[in-house]
DNA sequence: TTAAATACTGAACACTGTTCAGTAACTTTG
DNA sequence: CAAAGTTACTGAACAGTGTTCAGTATTTAA
């Protein structure tokens, strides 16, 4: 009698041909832009069909941020086995620029897309999300404690860190940064990140 | 024969009139939740009539844009007249902050809005924008000339200032601080506004 | 074989931005 | 003052959106 499971099963596999199809259709034209009916249309079913199985957009929408945030994390990885803290630090600066201008669309639905942001505390994109703040508060730490970094609150100081590097990246995706001229604009985050490290470094 | 000025002028009130309305369910809705058949039915006007005094809805957030650009460099002005200029770049910083939660929807329609942005050079919003900017720029530049701050490119800097209030008051806004307990967040963006005028300071 | 449960869909609802033919009201001209 | 011309405005439509629900097949259980 192993119909139960089959089913789970079947339900499983649909609901991941729904996300695959939207993943799919969100990676080429943006969150807010992808219909229901457009996935729908993708898996060659009935708009409707969708509904069995996600609650409504904003679920596939708390899906995707996960997935984001699976891809941000394994991005940032080989980071982590660079020995010195400050370097590490540097480098995971570094790699977050790349990740931002390397995936857009990622990086808006983690970070500056509107959606309800309903926690529902477990969801895979707020657990992915923490871990990857926990990595940067755990690296400000070693650097503190290994004298790079002054002495002060790790969890604030990273918390600092992060708003200026997504401050950075956001204004440049969102398209904020037209005051600056076609070649200051090319150089201009990339100097801002050099002199940002010296501010950290001076401590 | 002041017909035509007579109409001129009734063109401006009625692209007023649109404008008003459309400013004050802005403030009560946010911009994608405004919809022009709801200006035309506060006005009392057909939606087709919109059309005959603006392009399309983004001319709207245009002008939106520019007015929230307005209102906040009003709110800057006072700062301009403390003397010194690190103090006035602290206030500055202060003063930004404040405005973001005192008026989210004109943060949001100033810097996190997704919309086209063409910039058409010479819209109100972009304009005010650049004198907000300008005027950071300024007090960068007296800082550094005053010897309050290392000597560096006053541009890179204002822009690097600029990138970290932005990104504290956007990741707070867009909900992205539920890492942190109730209280954290609290006091997370003040203490993270501390360090890192200590940070700007200890050059 | 019949009854129950499941999977799916067409059509609808109430919206959205936008366009356009047609009407009504003014302005100018003869 | 009447006819012609111009302008201001609108109803209805188009093509799209998220979402719901009655109804229909198909599969499973009795």
């Amino acid at each position: 009698m192993g119909v139960k499971e089959r089913k789970e099963r079947d339900r499983i596999d649909m609901r991941q041909l729904i996300l695959d199809s939207a993943h799919h259709l969100f990676l080429s034209k943006g969150f807010d832009e992808v219909s229901i009916r457009n996935i729908a249309e993708a898996i060659e079913y009935s708009p409707a069909t969708i509904y069995l199985y996600f609650k409504d957009k904003n679920e596939i929408f708390h899906a995707l941020h996960g997935e984001a945030f699976k891809k941000f994390n394994e991005y940032m990885t080989p980071v982590f086995t660079i020995k010195d803290p400050f370097k590490r630090l540097v480098t995971m600066g570094e790699k977050y620029i790349e990740f931002t201008f390397a995936h857009p669309k990622y990086y808006t639905i983690m970070f500056i897309a509107e959606a309800p942001m309903l926690c529902e505390e477990s969801s895979e994109g707020w657990i992915e999300g923490g871990r990857a703040l926990e990595g940067l508060e755990s690296i400000v730490a070693e650097c503190i404690k290994e004298g790079q970094l002054r002495k002060q609150p790790a969890k604030v100081l990273a918390f600092t860190i992060w708003s200026y590097m997504h401050g950075m990246c956001s204004l440049a995706l969102r398209d904020r940064m037209k005051h600056y001229t076609e070649e200051e604009r090319e150089h201009m985050i990339e100097k801002s990140f050099k002199i940002f490290v010296q501010l950290l470094k001076n401590q």
